[in-house]
DNA sequence: TCGAACCCTCACATACGTGTGAAGGTCTAC
DNA sequence: GTAGACCTTCACACGTATGTGAGGGTTCGA
Protein backbone atom coordinates (compact mmCIF):
# COMPACT_ATOMS: atom_id res chain seq x y z
CA UNK A 1 0.00 0.00 0.00
CA UNK A 2 0.80 3.69 -0.59
CA UNK A 3 1.09 6.68 1.55
CA UNK A 4 -1.97 8.03 0.60
CA UNK A 5 -3.80 4.73 1.47
CA UNK A 6 -1.76 4.25 4.09
CA UNK A 7 -2.63 7.89 5.48
CA UNK A 8 -6.24 7.36 5.03
CA UNK A 9 -6.68 3.96 7.16
CA UNK A 10 -4.85 6.18 9.87
CA UNK A 11 -6.43 9.25 9.91
CA UNK A 12 -2.58 10.28 9.95
CA UNK A 13 -0.77 12.95 7.87
CA UNK A 14 1.37 11.95 4.87
CA UNK A 15 3.89 14.52 6.49
CA UNK A 16 3.81 12.48 9.92
CA UNK A 17 3.73 8.94 8.26
CA UNK A 18 7.38 9.91 6.81
CA UNK A 19 8.29 11.27 10.16
CA UNK A 20 7.79 8.55 11.62
CA UNK A 21 9.87 6.62 9.38
CA UNK A 22 12.60 8.92 9.74
CA UNK A 23 12.52 8.56 13.47
CA UNK A 24 12.35 4.87 12.89
CA UNK A 25 8.81 3.97 14.16
CA UNK A 26 7.97 2.10 10.52
CA UNK A 27 9.57 1.09 7.72
CA UNK A 28 8.76 0.78 4.38
CA UNK A 29 10.41 -1.09 1.04
CA UNK A 30 10.44 1.24 -1.90
CA UNK A 31 8.99 0.26 -5.85
CA UNK A 32 11.29 0.70 -8.01
CA UNK A 33 10.17 4.54 -8.96
CA UNK A 34 10.81 5.37 -5.41
CA UNK A 35 7.18 5.21 -3.94
CA UNK A 36 7.01 4.03 -0.35
CA UNK A 37 5.37 0.32 0.24
CA UNK A 38 3.80 -0.17 3.29
CA UNK A 39 2.42 -4.02 4.22
CA UNK A 40 -0.80 -4.57 6.11
CA UNK A 41 0.60 -4.52 9.38
CA UNK A 42 1.69 -1.16 9.65
CA UNK A 43 -1.79 0.06 9.60
CA UNK A 44 -1.86 -1.06 13.22
CA UNK A 45 1.45 0.20 14.04
CA UNK A 46 1.06 3.39 12.84
CA UNK A 47 -2.49 3.45 15.40
CA UNK A 48 -0.31 2.40 18.28
CA UNK A 49 2.54 4.99 17.82
CA UNK A 50 -0.19 7.83 17.55
CA UNK A 51 -1.71 6.04 21.04
CA UNK A 52 1.67 6.29 22.41
CA UNK A 53 1.99 9.68 21.59
CA UNK A 54 -1.29 10.64 21.88
CA UNK A 55 -0.15 8.95 25.47
CA UNK A 56 2.72 11.45 26.08
CA UNK A 57 5.60 8.83 24.97
CA UNK A 58 8.09 10.89 23.12
CA UNK A 59 9.55 8.93 19.86
CA UNK A 60 12.49 8.33 21.02
CA UNK A 61 10.88 6.19 24.08
CA UNK A 62 7.91 4.69 21.65
CA UNK A 63 11.31 3.83 19.15
CA UNK A 64 13.04 2.05 22.18
CA UNK A 65 9.57 -0.08 23.38
CA UNK A 66 8.10 -0.96 20.19
CA UNK A 67 10.15 -4.34 19.41
CA UNK A 68 8.67 -5.61 23.06
CA UNK A 69 5.06 -4.70 21.73
CA UNK A 70 5.22 -6.53 19.14
CA UNK A 71 2.75 -9.45 18.73
CA UNK A 72 4.81 -12.75 17.61
CA UNK A 73 8.11 -11.13 19.50
CA UNK A 74 8.54 -14.74 20.71
CA UNK A 75 11.88 -16.78 18.84
CA UNK A 76 14.46 -13.87 19.52
CA UNK A 77 15.32 -11.73 22.41
CA UNK A 78 17.30 -9.27 20.70
CA UNK A 79 20.56 -7.83 22.56
CA UNK A 80 18.42 -6.79 25.96
CA UNK A 81 21.59 -5.55 27.60
CA UNK A 82 20.76 -4.72 31.40
CA UNK A 83 20.84 -1.16 30.75
CA UNK A 84 18.02 -1.34 28.34
CA UNK A 85 15.87 -3.77 30.63
CA UNK A 86 16.69 -1.00 33.22
CA UNK A 87 15.53 1.97 31.02
CA UNK A 88 12.31 -0.25 29.91
CA UNK A 89 11.46 -0.62 33.52
CA UNK A 90 11.81 2.87 34.28
CA UNK A 91 9.59 3.85 31.34
CA UNK A 92 7.25 1.34 32.51
CA UNK A 93 6.74 3.03 35.95
CA UNK A 94 6.54 6.41 33.99
CA UNK A 95 3.65 5.01 32.53
CA UNK A 96 2.26 3.78 34.73
CA UNK A 97 2.21 7.08 37.33
CA UNK A 98 1.01 8.76 34.14
CA UNK A 99 -2.00 6.58 33.74
CA UNK A 100 -2.91 7.12 37.25
CA UNK A 101 -2.57 10.93 37.40
CA UNK A 102 -4.89 10.68 34.08
CA UNK A 103 -6.89 7.87 36.25
CA UNK A 104 -7.46 10.48 38.84
CA UNK A 105 -8.03 13.46 37.61
CA UNK A 106 -10.53 11.83 35.26
CA UNK A 107 -12.31 10.88 38.44
CA UNK A 108 -12.21 14.56 39.88
CA UNK A 109 -14.00 15.74 36.70
CA UNK A 110 -16.24 13.11 36.69
CA UNK A 111 -17.39 14.32 40.21
CA UNK A 112 -17.66 17.27 39.22
CA UNK A 113 -19.98 17.25 36.37
CA UNK A 114 -21.89 14.59 38.19
CA UNK A 115 -22.05 17.55 40.72
CA UNK A 116 -22.83 19.94 38.00
CA UNK A 117 -25.60 18.00 36.88
CA UNK A 118 -27.40 17.67 40.09
CA UNK A 119 -26.91 21.25 41.15
CA UNK A 120 -28.89 21.85 37.53
CA UNK A 121 -31.40 19.35 38.24
CA UNK A 122 -32.01 20.82 41.59
CA UNK B 1 6.83 32.34 50.60
CA UNK B 2 8.35 33.37 47.37
CA UNK B 3 9.87 31.58 44.13
CA UNK B 4 13.13 30.34 45.46
CA UNK B 5 11.34 27.95 47.94
CA UNK B 6 8.22 27.05 45.92
CA UNK B 7 11.15 25.89 43.40
CA UNK B 8 12.86 24.15 45.45
CA UNK B 9 9.60 22.39 47.85
CA UNK B 10 8.37 21.84 44.18
CA UNK B 11 11.45 20.21 42.28
CA UNK B 12 10.29 22.75 39.69
CA UNK B 13 12.69 25.80 38.25
CA UNK B 14 11.53 29.58 38.82
CA UNK B 15 11.49 29.62 34.91
CA UNK B 16 8.61 27.23 34.81
CA UNK B 17 7.09 28.91 37.79
CA UNK B 18 6.83 31.90 36.48
CA UNK B 19 5.28 30.93 33.05
CA UNK B 20 2.60 28.32 35.13
CA UNK B 21 1.65 31.76 36.12
CA UNK B 22 1.61 33.38 32.63
CA UNK B 23 -0.38 30.34 31.21
CA UNK B 24 -2.99 31.01 34.68
CA UNK B 25 -2.22 27.49 36.32
CA UNK B 26 -1.26 28.86 39.45
CA UNK B 27 -1.29 32.71 40.84
CA UNK B 28 0.66 35.05 43.09
CA UNK B 29 0.03 37.84 44.91
CA UNK B 30 3.21 40.33 45.00
CA UNK B 31 4.88 41.88 47.87
CA UNK B 32 5.63 45.77 47.83
CA UNK B 33 9.05 45.36 45.97
CA UNK B 34 7.12 43.34 43.92
CA UNK B 35 8.67 39.84 44.67
CA UNK B 36 6.05 36.86 44.25
CA UNK B 37 4.17 35.60 47.09
CA UNK B 38 2.66 32.22 47.29
CA UNK B 39 0.45 30.35 49.63
CA UNK B 40 0.74 27.29 50.79
CA UNK B 41 -1.41 25.75 48.93
CA UNK B 42 0.34 26.54 45.68
CA UNK B 43 2.67 23.75 46.41
CA UNK B 44 0.11 21.30 45.73
CA UNK B 45 -1.04 22.58 42.73
CA UNK B 46 2.10 22.91 40.89
CA UNK B 47 2.75 19.42 41.64
CA UNK B 48 -1.08 18.80 40.40
CA UNK B 49 -0.20 20.45 37.55
CA UNK B 50 3.28 18.53 36.80
CA UNK B 51 1.66 16.17 36.98
CA UNK B 52 -1.01 16.56 34.60
CA UNK B 53 1.73 17.68 32.37
CA UNK B 54 4.22 14.97 32.43
CA UNK B 55 0.78 13.38 31.41
CA UNK B 56 0.18 14.76 28.08
CA UNK B 57 -1.91 17.69 28.56
CA UNK B 58 -1.69 20.77 27.71
CA UNK B 59 -1.62 23.82 30.01
CA UNK B 60 -4.25 25.10 27.41
CA UNK B 61 -6.37 21.99 28.86
CA UNK B 62 -4.90 21.87 32.44
CA UNK B 63 -6.59 25.76 32.92
CA UNK B 64 -9.74 24.09 32.04
CA UNK B 65 -9.98 21.45 34.42
CA UNK B 66 -8.57 22.91 37.25
CA UNK B 67 -11.73 24.73 38.74
CA UNK B 68 -12.86 21.35 38.84
CA UNK B 69 -10.21 19.81 40.79
CA UNK B 70 -9.95 22.19 43.45
CA UNK B 71 -10.74 20.18 46.32
CA UNK B 72 -13.00 22.61 48.57
CA UNK B 73 -14.70 23.98 45.02
CA UNK B 74 -18.47 22.71 46.90
CA UNK B 75 -20.30 25.76 46.56
CA UNK B 76 -20.15 28.11 43.87
CA UNK B 77 -20.35 26.58 40.16
CA UNK B 78 -18.80 28.90 37.90
CA UNK B 79 -20.59 29.73 34.83
CA UNK B 80 -20.28 26.68 33.09
CA UNK B 81 -21.73 26.54 30.27
CA UNK B 82 -22.78 23.70 28.31
CA UNK B 83 -20.06 23.88 25.65
CA UNK B 84 -17.65 23.54 28.53
CA UNK B 85 -19.27 20.80 30.38
CA UNK B 86 -19.03 19.10 26.71
CA UNK B 87 -15.54 20.10 26.34
CA UNK B 88 -14.71 18.71 29.89
CA UNK B 89 -16.82 15.74 29.37
CA UNK B 90 -14.33 15.19 25.93
CA UNK B 91 -11.30 15.86 27.86
CA UNK B 92 -12.22 13.27 30.29
CA UNK B 93 -12.67 10.63 27.57
CA UNK B 94 -10.02 11.53 26.06
CA UNK B 95 -7.79 11.32 29.43
CA UNK B 96 -9.26 7.68 30.08
CA UNK B 97 -7.85 6.52 26.59
CA UNK B 98 -4.70 7.66 27.44
CA UNK B 99 -4.52 5.92 30.43
CA UNK B 100 -6.06 2.89 29.02
CA UNK B 101 -3.25 3.48 26.30
CA UNK B 102 -0.74 3.80 28.89
CA UNK B 103 -1.49 0.80 31.04
CA UNK B 104 -1.96 -1.54 27.92
CA UNK B 105 1.35 -1.06 26.60
CA UNK B 106 2.73 -1.15 30.17
CA UNK B 107 1.13 -4.61 30.70
CA UNK B 108 3.17 -5.64 27.32
CA UNK B 109 6.30 -3.87 28.94
CA UNK B 110 5.88 -5.79 31.74
CA UNK B 111 5.18 -8.88 29.69
CA UNK B 112 8.01 -8.86 28.11
CA UNK B 113 10.52 -8.08 30.86
CA UNK B 114 9.16 -11.10 32.41
CA UNK B 115 9.97 -13.51 29.47
CA UNK B 116 13.60 -12.43 28.91
CA UNK B 117 14.16 -12.77 32.69
CA UNK B 118 12.84 -16.39 32.59
CA UNK B 119 14.83 -16.50 29.23
CA UNK B 120 18.04 -15.66 30.92
CA UNK B 121 17.36 -17.60 33.90
CA UNK B 122 17.49 -20.60 31.78
C1' DT C 1 -0.73 13.68 -25.20
C1' DC C 2 -2.46 16.26 -21.65
C1' DG C 3 -4.17 16.83 -16.95
C1' DA C 4 -5.13 15.13 -12.54
C1' DA C 5 -3.71 12.75 -8.84
C1' DC C 6 -0.35 10.61 -6.93
C1' DC C 7 4.56 10.33 -5.16
C1' DC C 8 9.40 12.23 -3.89
C1' DT C 9 12.83 15.45 -1.12
C1' DC C 10 13.90 19.62 1.11
C1' DA C 11 13.18 23.45 3.80
C1' DC C 12 11.03 26.80 6.31
C1' DA C 13 7.34 27.70 9.94
C1' DT C 14 4.64 27.16 14.30
C1' DA C 15 3.21 25.88 19.09
C1' DC C 16 4.65 24.34 23.36
C1' DG C 17 7.42 23.35 27.38
C1' DT C 18 11.79 24.54 28.91
C1' DG C 19 16.73 26.48 29.43
C1' DT C 20 19.72 30.41 29.83
C1' DG C 21 21.43 34.79 30.30
C1' DA C 22 21.37 39.89 30.40
C1' DA C 23 20.29 44.14 32.87
C1' DG C 24 18.72 45.66 36.81
C1' DG C 25 16.23 46.19 41.63
C1' DT C 26 16.07 44.57 46.84
C1' DC C 27 17.52 42.62 51.07
C1' DT C 28 20.70 40.90 54.54
C1' DA C 29 24.89 40.23 56.92
C1' DC C 30 29.46 41.58 57.66
C1' DG D 1 28.59 50.47 52.32
C1' DT D 2 29.50 46.70 49.94
C1' DA D 3 29.09 41.68 48.61
C1' DG D 4 26.15 38.07 47.78
C1' DA D 5 21.84 36.04 47.37
C1' DC D 6 17.62 36.81 46.20
C1' DC D 7 14.01 38.92 43.11
C1' DT D 8 12.17 41.35 38.61
C1' DT D 9 11.32 41.52 33.26
C1' DC D 10 12.71 40.55 28.67
C1' DA D 11 14.43 38.05 24.98
C1' DC D 12 16.62 34.68 22.46
C1' DA D 13 17.27 29.50 21.85
C1' DC D 14 16.24 24.58 21.60
C1' DG D 15 13.75 20.00 20.89
C1' DT D 16 9.67 17.84 19.43
C1' DA D 17 5.54 16.98 16.87
C1' DT D 18 3.34 19.01 13.33
C1' DG D 19 1.82 22.12 9.05
C1' DT D 20 2.74 23.94 4.52
C1' DG D 21 4.61 24.70 0.27
C1' DA D 22 8.06 24.66 -3.49
C1' DG D 23 10.11 22.09 -7.20
C1' DG D 24 9.96 18.06 -9.52
C1' DG D 25 9.05 12.98 -10.98
C1' DT D 26 5.36 9.07 -12.07
C1' DT D 27 1.02 6.96 -13.34
C1' DC D 28 -3.29 6.70 -15.36
C1' DG D 29 -7.50 7.82 -17.56
C1' DA D 30 -9.85 10.91 -21.13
Amino acid sequence: MRIGELSERTGTSRRLLRYYEEQGLIIASRGANGYRDYDEATVDRVIQVRGLLDAGLPTRIIKQILPCLDKPRAIYFPDATPEMLATLEEERDRMARRAECLLRNRDAISEYLDAVREYNRV
